[in-house]
DNA sequence: GTGGTCTAGACCACA
DNA sequence: GTGGTCTAGACCACC
């Protein structure tokens, strides 16, 4: 369990909690029912204020990722039916979507492209497809 | 120059036209000095505020990707040098960070999202590294 | 004496708790003078904090649906008098009015809100009125 | 667009905002594409915290009720599909549970329930299946 | 101790 | 003008 916060990047940082979250979670480093720091503990950790903390707790509450149980604390939920297809795919492209633009922008071609991305998932630790999480 | 403007995505529209022209021009679609529609006139076809329109001209102007002459319209600037190596892979890391922690919360995998990306591109009618706009 | 609590459904353990021994008691499942489960006990069968029962336990003994003889355990209260009208009636309509809520929220009619009634209320065993409890 | 807030009742006020929302989605009294009033000025005829009507209106758009284009407002987005069968009758259950656990409480049968279900409705004005929101 | 809600006020980006 | 984010600090209910 450790978040990185990066305040200049224009990403939101409610955000930027509920995606670190959400990969841990799909990579299986959060288990289900495992319990997550309390909001204030992690609002001291990342140097944020509570509320903050408390936003991205209660969004991925209410997207069925994490649940509360007050005076308790908050926990990994069960994993949850995969999204449909369709919609699925709609996001994935939407955001690829977004990339290919940038990508276009810098003049990049195809394959310088697909070696960077190769190269970046290694540091993602990640290759395998995991659970879905939203 | 068929410009697509989607309003509830939460991309700002002035950036979506932005996006639209600097891809033109990296594909070649939009060439050099050639002239580019009123900002009266794109506002009217696209249905936003002209000052949308005033606002993504003058930010690639500042850009050098487009340069106006008073009274004569805004036109296409010749090719520019290329940022530099760093700043260009920082942008593009970002940008592709953004699609991975998506990738992960979905689910996809490594050869999956590399697949959706091949096919994506074919789409795009671009596989070569064009020059760089911005 | 079957109680099920839901740790995730945003009404209060105790609350499901407090609930459920009413409604026991109001359909004669639990009798006067009954003894019921102690703290410990029923901590334990529930898989929740001995706090969180005494803490419903009280709370019926204040409505006065109970009462505790120190050293033997909790017991149902006998029959109480009803309160009064008014506050009753206040009481219903504002449960009431939050599943209506619901109800137009999910695009329900009139007739098939009734309809799902009637068949839940089967379920309940339930179609005479009860001696109130609180 | 009349709202009515009661601080007092226990339910958050975010959230009898959004209720009444919904509601008025429901009933055809708020059209698809019209604009509600901005948050401040909401929160100036509620005499409340701007931040809290905010929050109603940014639930609504994770929703899909309700759709934001910033600079210009808040509107009710269109139509969506309905959500599956089985989720709809489960959300209705819990909440018709909640009134049935409170009906037993106070001692109504189920002549008098479905009595006073019938009254309330007239109330609504509502006694027809409208679009479900959410 | 825990999470949940509300208020107040600031700052930014968008149109 | 609009909505969006963040901080600060208060109060409450729950366990």
């Amino acid at each position: 369990m450790e978040f990185t916060i990066t305040p200049t990047t224009g990403i939101p940082i409610y955000q930027q909690v509920t995606d670190q979250i959400c990969a841990a979670v799909a990579r299986g480093h959060l288990k289900p029912d495992e319990r997550l720091p309390s909001v204030r503990e992690l609002s001291q950790v990342l140097v944020i204020n509570p509320n903050t903390v408390a936003r991205a707790y209660t969004e991925l509450e209410r997207e069925g990722v994490l649940y509360s149980r007050p005076g308790m604390g908050v926990f990994v939920a069960a994993l949850r039916a995969p999204m449909p297809k369709k919609a699925r795919r709609e996001r994935i492209l939407s955001a690829l979507d977004r990339l290919l633009v940038e990508a276009v922008r810098l003049g990049f071609g195809t394959d310088e492209l697909i070696e960077l991305i190769e190269e970046r998932v290694k540091q993602f630790q990640w290759n395998q497809p995991a659970a879905p999480v939203s």
